[in-house]
This record gives C-alpha cells, structure tokens and sequence, in this order.
DNA sequence: TATAACATGTAACAAGTTACATGATTTC
DNA sequence: GAAATCATGTAACTTGTTACATGTTATA
C-alpha cells in the first residue's frame, strides 16, 4: 500500500497526470521508491475505479491526450488512514545481500575479497546518487536522509566485514 | 534468486526435508529471512527438476512421508554461481515506512507523536528478537550481526525524528 | 530526417502469499 | 478425546515486471 500513499500524496499536493507522476519519482525520488510505469498507470486506474481519484481528459491540439487525476473525498479519507497506518507500523527490510554473506565462509578469501570491493562500489554509487538528488519541500526530504544514513552505516558494516576477511585470509 | 541461495547453502551442509528446511529457517532465521512454507515447498520442487537437488522418500513406519533433499553437482555449480553473484552486487534496500514520513507534516505533532511511538515499539521488539536468536555456526552469524547493526541505527533515527517532532510541536 | 521526449496503455509472465486439504502421531 | 506437531502439497489470488504497441511533437 506504501507506493498508493505516495501517489495518494503526490496528487493531494497539485493535480497531476501519470506521466508527470513517474517523472517525478524517476528524478526525485529514484533512491528512495521504485515504481514502474506500468505500475503507476495500474495503481491509478484501480484507485480511480475505487473512487479514490477522478481524471480529466487534457488534449492540447493535436499532443497526445493526458489523463490529469485529482483526489476525491474519499480519497482523502483513504490517504489520511493509510498514512496513520503507515506511520504506526515498522515493516522491517530484508537484505537480500546477506544471504550471500551467510556463505562468504565457503569462498577463499582471495576470491571474496575483489568481489566484496565490487559490492562497496555498487554501494557508493547508490550513496552518490542519493546525495546528489534534489532538496525536497516539507518532510519528503526526511526519505532522502534517512536513506543517506542508512546507506552510510552500511558502507561502514561491509568495511568492517572486509576488514575482518583480510585478516583471516592473512 | 536470494532465497535459492539460502536453501541450496543449508542443503550444502546437510540433507534436510522441507519441514526441517522451513523449521530451521522460522526458528534460527525469521528475523532475516522471511520464506513461507508454500514458497519453500515450490522451490524445493523446482530446483529438483532443474537437477540442482535430488530427493528420497523417507518412510518410517506409517508416519507421514518425507521427501529428503540433496544437492547435486549441479546444484553446487550453481550455488558457486549465486553466490558469488550475491557477494559481488549491492541491491539497495527500499523502506515502506519512509513513505509515511515523507507526509508527516500533514499530520499534527500531537497525533503524529503517538503514532510513532507505536512505530518504535514494534522496531524495539524486533530488535528484541534479532537479539534472542541462538548464536549460528560459521559466517551464517553476520546475517543476525547486520540486522541488529541496523535495527540499533533505525531506533536512533527514529529518536532523531520524534524529538525533532517534539520540537516542532512546541 | 532521425531520435528523443511526450503520453498511455496491454498482454504475458514471474514471484510470492493466503487459504485450504489431507492424514498420521504425540501430548495434554 | 482434543489439540498440537509432523509432513506435504494445491488452487486461487495479489502484486509487480518485461516487453510490446501506438502515435505526436520538439530537437539535433
């Protein structure tokens, strides 16, 4: 339900149309969420048949025809609730990564080590994306620094790991 | 593919059937991984016919049969495989929860307050259980030392978020 | 004049979950 | 005699992804 909220909340913000939703999130919020476009268009037609959204038919000239959707009542009211729910509730993360990890004892030192170094790159590249995103108005930013701390303490974690592989490998 | 790993990597260490499969991982690893028993059964199923694992019928007496897996020399190649792939990728993490955040100056401190408290409950009683669960053989333990690692740094987030609303309210 | 950006969607598939079905054995 | 544990599965559903289809307008 997480990703209806985000676009319940967008749209709460200014009306908007899909293709302008997508943007958004693929620029502003690329580290943080990942919602497909064909998802997106789904979640708006589900939530437009459930009354939670209305559209109105945009064409300009001859430009392809854009959807604009803005929220109803109800979907106010479904925000609002969602949004408490969310707020009251830690779903925790899984690190698919740690599976690998569990194992790392049944690969030479030699042969983990490059590919861990591999792992810290991917890593700081993420970091670097995340830093390098938009100011955002209001507490979306509180994502985006929440997910540089996350992804800080992480690179600290798989340093730590590395250090302890080299020593036994030594 | 993650939980293909984790299955082929218990299997490495010793026959099991899928009961004992889905025991161990309920009871030594829940707070990691989460595979539901259907799922596990599936897996099971398809990695038998793409020849990664081999079964024998278990009968004793008139108790209920058990299907005993083991890996095979295939199924090895390609847990090699896995999991140097998996050690060699960083595959970022995404947060439900942080959508909630990202609205919740639409929510008044004195409602929001309460509602995070909650949210920090159950992270505490997560956190509890991670710390509750039976020290593992070999480098399986990282998987438990990274979760606690982070569920310790989401707890100090969420104190920086709640007495930042704390603040705000004031 | 080719390519990128604008704009929305469908169809087929993949992964995983929930709820249900089955039946024996051990424990209270 | 009821409930929990042992043991494996199926069917229907939910969610989301990939690849494809379509056509316009601005840009290089």
């Amino acid at each position: 339900m997480g990703r209806k909220l985000l676009l319940l909340g967008l749209l709460r913000r200014q009306d908007m149309h899909g293709y302008q939703l997508n943007e958004f999130i693929e620029t502003s919020l690329a580290t943080c969420v990942d919602i497909k476009k064909p998802t997106a268009y789904y979640l708006l037609n589900k939530m437009q048949e459930d009354g939670w959204i209305t559209d109105e038919e945009d064409q300009e000239g001859n430009r392809p025809m854009r959807r604009v959707y803005s929220i109803t009542a109800q979907g106010e009211a479904a925000f609002q609730q969602l949004l408490r729910e969310n707020l009251a509730s830690y779903v925790p993360a899984q690190f698919t990564n740690d599976i690998g990890l569990a194992f790392i004892d049944e690969v030479s030192p030699q042969e983990a080590l490059p590919l861990l170094a591999r792992r810290r790159q991917a890593l700081e590249a993420q970091l670097a994306a995340v830093q390098a995103t938009p100011d955002h108005p209001g507490s979306l930013h509180l994502m985006i620094e929440h997910q540089i701390r996350h992804l800080t303490a992480e690179q600290q974690w798989l340093d730590e790991v590395i250090t302890r592989i080299e020593q036994t490998g030594s």
